[in-house]
DNA sequence: GCGAAATAATTGTTCAAACGATTATCGTTG
DNA sequence: CAACGATAATCGTTTGAACAATTATTTCGC
């Protein structure tokens, strides 16, 4: 390839080791989130409905709209019509709270549970093709660096 | 908080390392990429449009449309209407190249090339208000993690 | 207890993502 | 050189995301 001065790259400053790691981050949850997200969709599921399921599973009781949102990872502006597909898919269940009405608690559905616990073997599967060959202290390395970094970051105004 | 039997959590299996770190990666990309997130849109990118405006700075020389998109960390299904957006907006211009009539030559504006200039120190200062507290080490070790951990995974089908 | 501020959720609307199908051009091969 | 497959980009359409504004209910201050 032919360079002109007018296209010549201009002279490289030393990569920002902040900018690096950060490019290496959003790589890794690039090529691991791909793979985890075919295998939901395959069973009919967004990553987010996914993890709305996992937090009510795990909650072991409905929850509130607007917790259930607090608790995801990705933060989701618009739970409601998420969870209005949700429910549409049978995947889930709102009631009005009777202690404040201005609280809708979402329940998972036998279906739901059904549809998580299929994907429990798989998940597990996923993960390990994309971690497995880690050994755990590489693992715990990563979680701790990871957190170390989120605490010790200046708050997100 | 009553809980009934069946609303009992079932017992908790070990969690698995191997999720554990994919959420702490899922996490740490959340925050990081919130606050870079913030400050594109402040100056009317979006994060795609951003990286499109980096690589063909980079290349120093107009690219054509999938070379462009092979190049995005996050693969970009729909670069055609991406590319659309940018040139209306003036950031970038396309011409068909001449020596293979199937591609369009993407080629980077003044105006592009000023609003990178832009975002260049305020960018910088993002990073370092992400990651700026952690070592050298830190930050190196988890390029290197995440780096072999991509290296030694399974090969996405 | 009454009005103001706060909170929970929904809704309206606009814009972008996702996915597949389609067009145009090139390279190759019989 | 004509036809076939491969490649580059675009387009059609459906679906979901983003953001602001609105409604309904509660809580707090006075």
């Amino acid at each position: 390839m032919v360079r002109t001065l007018k296209d010549a790259p201009r002279p490289k400053r030393a990569p920002l080791p902040e900018e690096e790691a950060y490019l290496s981050i959003l790589r890794a949850v690039g090529w691991m989130s791909t793979r985890l997200t075919r295998l939901l969709k395959a069973h009919g599921l967004t990553p987010a409905q996914y993890n709305i399921l996992r937090i009510l599973r795990g909650a072991g009781a409905p929850l509130p709209c607007l917790e259930v949102a607090h608790r995801l990872i990705t933060p989701e502006p618009d739970i409601t019509r998420l969870l209005d597909r949700m429910e549409k898919a049978g995947l889930i269940t709102r009631h009005r709270s009777i202690r404040d009405r201005r609280v809708v608690d979402v329940s998972i559905t036998p279906l739901g549970r059904r549809t998580l616990t299929g994907l429990d073997g798989p998940v597990i599967e996923t993960h390990r093709a994309n971690l497995g060959h880690m050994s755990r202290n590489d693992l715990a390395e990563i979680s701790r660096l990871l957190e170390k970094a989120k605490t010790g970051a200046e708050p997100i105004g």
